[in-house]
DNA sequence: GTAATTCCTCAACCTAACTTGAGGTCAAGG
DNA sequence: CCTTGACCTCAAGTTAGGTTGAGGAATTAC
């Protein structure tokens, strides 16, 4: 309650006070690495030293995460952030906003499959190629793993 | 361009045709079956014979799964048809009327994160547990993989 | 009746996103 | 100094949802 220990503010945590901070287990946080998310520097004795802002960083890409998005597409948004300093929050907006846009639409296309189940519960067309349903176009992109449709142009497929 | 080929209507499909007829792959629906999403009876020399309404049953998990539904949340909505008789359109418009239901809670959930981003940019509180989006009650729950959070009790991990 | 399809099973492989374990090192406290 | 806990690397395992291939039998087409 009375003296803050000193905060040894040396600027860099080590994997495990990273785990703690962001609530991600240590596996996943070196797993993170090998996926280009974080790029801890090292210790004299080789451990990982991480930045505070690795902390934000992290804390993004569960969110990110959480929203659906695959760790390569996490990746290539924080690709954007400035390289050598700390970003600021001016920098989160930025990359944030990608993201927002990129839920409004998955948003506005999972109504629009509602809606059309509703479609398809009505005139019975389940089996039929015409529910718009079928549209390819109309699919969420590997939100999710499904089957690889052969629909369509065979060669597609094997030629 | 005359004479349709009688449709040999043994109303008995193989699987080439299913997968003709819905569009999945031979590989997929053989897959599908060890799933139990189909149950096909044998011919005399042990090759698979589907029944017509078979068509409608794979259908519908196409359908699921583009609506990002898994394969067990599927087998159990198909539980619910009836053995014997094949599925009637009101049958059909029972379960689809559940996936609507738990489509429009995904929807409204993506939509409370959404607002919770902008919560998040407008307030840059993207590293605090308070923001809305670490709630983990406000998580879609395995819809597409994420890391496996420790967040909270440990018990439930190790434990 | 035989050749070309199609089908069969089973095992192995694939991607994503991690976890687990083995065997060994680093760092901090007493 | 030496023990304990946190770290290290690397390989293999896990789940979902399938695909691919080998080796062989069943159908269909002529």
């Amino acid at each position: 309650m009375a003296d803050i220990p000193p905060p040894r503010h040396t600027d860099a945590l080590s994997i495990g006070d990273l785990a703690k901070r962001t609530g991600l287990s240590v596996s996943a946080i070196r797993f993170y690495e090998t996926k280009k998310l974080v790029s801890p520097i090292r210790s004299a004795g080789g451990q990982r030293r991480f930045l505070r802002s690795d902390i934000r960083r992290l804390s993004f890409v569960l969110i990110a995460q959480q929203l659906g998005f695959s760790i390569e597409d996490i990746r290539k948004a924080l690709a954007g952030l400035p390289p050598g300093r700390a970003p600021t929050q001016k920098d989160w907006e930025h990359i944030s906003r990608a993201f927002r846009a990129e839920l409004e639409t998955r948003i506005s296309t999972m109504t629009r499959m509602r809606d059309n189940l509703d479609n398809c519960i009505g005139c019975g067309c389940l089996s039929l190629k015409k529910c718009q349903l079928y549209n390819p176009a109309d699919r969420l992109k590997r939100f999710g793993p499904g089957p690889r449709l052969i629909v369509g142009d065979p060669s597609e497929r094997k030629a």
